[in-house]
DNA sequence: TCAAAAGTGTTAGATTTACACCCATGA
DNA sequence: TCATGGGTGTAAATCTAACACTTTTGA
């Protein structure tokens, strides 16, 4: 039973754009493409589509892979598939975006596959389009941002206001003034203080703040 | 030279929303489907990516296919894959939505294409998984068209005020208050009155408006 | 003469922005 | 004791939303 003969197929692959939040910057993981052509090439880590698994699950079946970590946030960015972007072959690969807190990420894990967070403003030039994929990616975030508690995503379960705004500023490409900040969190109750103290970033200690799922369930008004 | 050769290639496809505004109503442009399987299901209008063209181009040759237009405006909603959502084979499809103004659609190329304007309000069961495209589409649109400019594209070169508020009625859902309606506008002096009347739409006749698209690209200052 | 659509301003309320000082603590 | 980051409120400006009547003219 072939329907479609007369037309050609493509390979399809996946590229991820992983972000972290580490050292009050964003942060994408990248490493050396570890095959031809292209080989040592900066890359965006990806797969290629198996006939027996849909897109989503070819992206989170290579998150997986790479990070070993479970129910991460990802969305799709879209599809690329200029004829002679890859080098090689003919490949349309459809680009995810993903969020993960960077001390999530298993170490020895990292070093296996050989891959590398780097400032999102400082990325050498990366393999075919993956540039262009990261730009459209973080255009996607920041917009998804503004709009959806996914931030948290970049963070510890408990975090301080400071980080936050700094996660949100280094998201946005522009400070933030720390009063309004503070204020617009406030009137969000799925925003929730805790008693717990953290001690690391200051001699005063700041109050650690956690994200209420639930609550944020039963009223989802979130603004930035 | 074959450097992918251990993966599977699958069929490749561009879907294309058609967005038209007509009877105050955003309609969108479907017909039967040619071919099996599914043939005589309600369907968007859509082709095969070939092996020497760009997804992009796809989907531009596609739609100048069926409209006979150039230069329309057309953006990508993301890819759809999953595994079974083409009942003949394994397709992975992109969609595309366009904008096009009714009135410059011909009207015997449409009866050749078996193509029909349905409101999108009162779409039925499309092929596939075509009415999660839609769905998708409308979505993007909507978002795009409070920032952008891109609703003259729905519209003739002249339009009246009403016919440009219905239109944005129908894109978003809601309705607006004329006044403040009229006032955002009056703000934008790349929306342009000109001495023509319309005097089809009323016994009083209205002003007619033109987009002016130099002045827009000197001083972009959009948002309704 | 009247029905139908065009056209026109004001005001209250809500939201956004700008801005500066005291606090607690470890080194 | 002092340097460092934590924490707090107010006022002006801007933006948004609500609202009703007059005009023109073809039928």
């Amino acid at each position: 039973m072939t329907y479609y003969s007369e037309h050609s197929k493509v390979w399809v692959s996946v590229d991820v754009i992983i972000f972290g939040f580490d050292e009050g910057k964003l942060k994408v993981l990248i490493g050396r493409r570890q095959m031809d052509p292209g080989r040592g090439e900066w890359s965006l880590y990806g797969g290629f589509v198996a006939a027996d698994e849909g897109i989503d699950e070819c992206a989170d079946r290579t998150l997986r892979e790479l990070t070993g970590l479970k129910n991460l946030y990802m969305r799709q960015v879209g599809a690329f598939g200029s004829v002679n972007r890859d080098p090689g072959e003919r490949v349309v690969s459809i680009a995810y975006y993903a969020l993960i807190n960077v001390k999530d990420y298993d170490e020895k894990l990292r070093q296996e596959h050989n891959v590398e967070w780097i400032d999102i403003n400082s990325l050498p030039p990366l393999y075919s389009d993956h540039n262009e994929m990261v730009r459209q990616a973080l255009r996607r975030m920041q917009l998804k941002m503004r709009t959806q508690p996914i931030g948290f995503r970049l963070l510890p379960q408990l975090f301080t206001l400071t980080q936050l705004q700094r996660l949100y500023e280094a998201v946005s490409g522009q400070e933030i003034d720390k009063r309004n900040f503070r204020k617009r969190i406030k009137d969000m109750d799925f925003i929730e203080k805790t008693e717990l103290i953290d001690k690391k970033s200051s001699k005063r200690g700041a109050a650690l703040y956690r994200f209420n799922k639930k609550a944020y369930y039963e009223d989802p008004n979130f603004k930035l």
